[in-house]
DNA sequence: AGCGCTCCGATTGTCGACAAATACGCTGAC
DNA sequence: GTCAGCGTATTTGTCGACAATCGGAGCGCT
């Protein structure tokens, strides 16, 4: 478990956390969820005074919101809130990868290549759930090297919002930016071009975002979601 | 009280925050001052699991550092942490004007003006406390009438690592840099030109940055901090 | 039958007390 | 006189129970 947000000192809180956070990248997880204190308190046998520090952490990290007597959710970010992670997320990568050209090691590299190595056999064998995963673990990797403790935190944040945004407004294309355009970018680091290495960086989130704004205006799947489930309850309309 | 961090759906919580960090701005409370549960208890009337509440807030946001069994204290940031904070203002802050530039109102540029009046106010009287909170407020301005949300987070946390730094490495330089460079971006935006006021931004920050590593080496004053407090400790000698 | 009201179940929010851990001061021995 | 060991006292960490609030079902009224 090479994750990320031990924010807290407590080990089981973090457990909670990173639990929610990769289900909700595997797509288990889909924004707007419910999550019942209860519940979790007994999925991961703790108390729910833990459950709620941890709710509480994700709700700084934005992963969830919590309505003060309605409980927590998955987070619903809205288009303005993904625009927003995106230009941040381009602002800050290009430099990051800029940075790593010049501070980048022998190992640090391999490992990178590692990671897109991982990448693309998830991505022959059709693995979606691991691609998606291992797409984004690809840019906290680099943040994570940068050994910017700060810059890992704020990725985080940003690329939870870009996680959400593309579990709520997913269509096929969203998942298929093979790992191509990673491996560009490690080549540009490798070769110490910062300059090229900033700019496929940003080509690739500009991607990224555009193959998401195509689906902006038609399909808001998240926002039909209550609708839906108020309308086609589970109940079969033959019975009563 | 136009402040910032309504992270909390509490109102005691964020009254708790905020009053921590205008302190922490204000120079009342030093980097690596302890902050006991009890004392803010009584300080805020109110009870010990709201104040760790805002203490775990303050902890995400990297105003204060929570050592497991030793309670909470103002941050001390690395000075690499600085460098990663100054590095991310500038990132972010660069996009943030430009965007500006093109949806800024009339009102905003007035609400921003009026600031940097107020700044030159505090600046003519020598009110250094109200000088460097107000030059810090006008950044946080700045992100709040962009309209994201997300980025006034991110800049309040970047902004609460730069103003922790120059509270430890504070020459006399530090706080003079008047409200000059923020009339200047002001500028730019008022002319819609985009490409001036990132310049502008840049060079502002990169100014701030600069006046620090000025002290960087000589002078790491909370290094010495404890030295200080274990030797000077506010006894006179000539009584025991 | 439709609508509004009330009551009840479920869930969250809050608090006080207890347990654990650490820092400090004291005593005693070398 | 100094240092080690111990006991206390302060401070934080944790928990369980109670109170407040919200959503929904049921019921009565129009």
């Amino acid at each position: 478990m090479p994750w990320l947000s031990r924010s807290s000192t407590n080990e089981v809180i973090n457990r909670i956390c990173d639990k929610i956070w990769l289900a909700v990248v595997q797509r288990t997880l889909r924004p707007g969820a419910r999550l019942k204190e209860e519940e979790l308190t007994e999925i991961f046998a703790t108390t729910r005074a833990r459950v709620r520090q941890a709710l509480l952490i994700l709700e700084q990290d934005g992963l969830v919101t919590i309505t003060p007597n309605r409980g927590a959710c998955i987070a619903e970010p809205s288009v303005e809130d993904a625009q927003d992670a995106f230009c941040a997320r381009i602002a800050i990568e290009q430099r990051l990868v800029a940075r790593l050209c010049q501070t980048a090691s022998a190992e640090d590299i391999r490992l990178l290549r590692e990671h897109i190595d991982q990448e693309r056999r998830a991505h022959e064998r059709s693995d979606h759930e691991a691609v998606i995963r291992l797409s984004g673990e690809f840019h906290m990797l680099l943040a994570k090297l940068s050994g910017a403790e700060l810059l890992l935190r704020i990725l985080r944040m940003l690329t939870i919002r870009t996680s959400l945004i593309t579990a709520m407004y997913q269509t096929a294309a969203t998942q298929t930016c093979g790992p191509d355009e990673h491996d560009r970018i490690l080549a540009a680091i490798e070769a110490r071009d910062a300059l090229s290495a900033s700019h496929e960086m940003a080509h690739h989130l500009h991607h990224l975002e555009t193959a998401l704004r195509l689906s902006d205006a038609p399909t808001p799947v998240s926002g039909l979601r209550e609708a839906l489930a108020a309308v086609v309850p589970k109940r079969s309309p033959s019975s009563s």
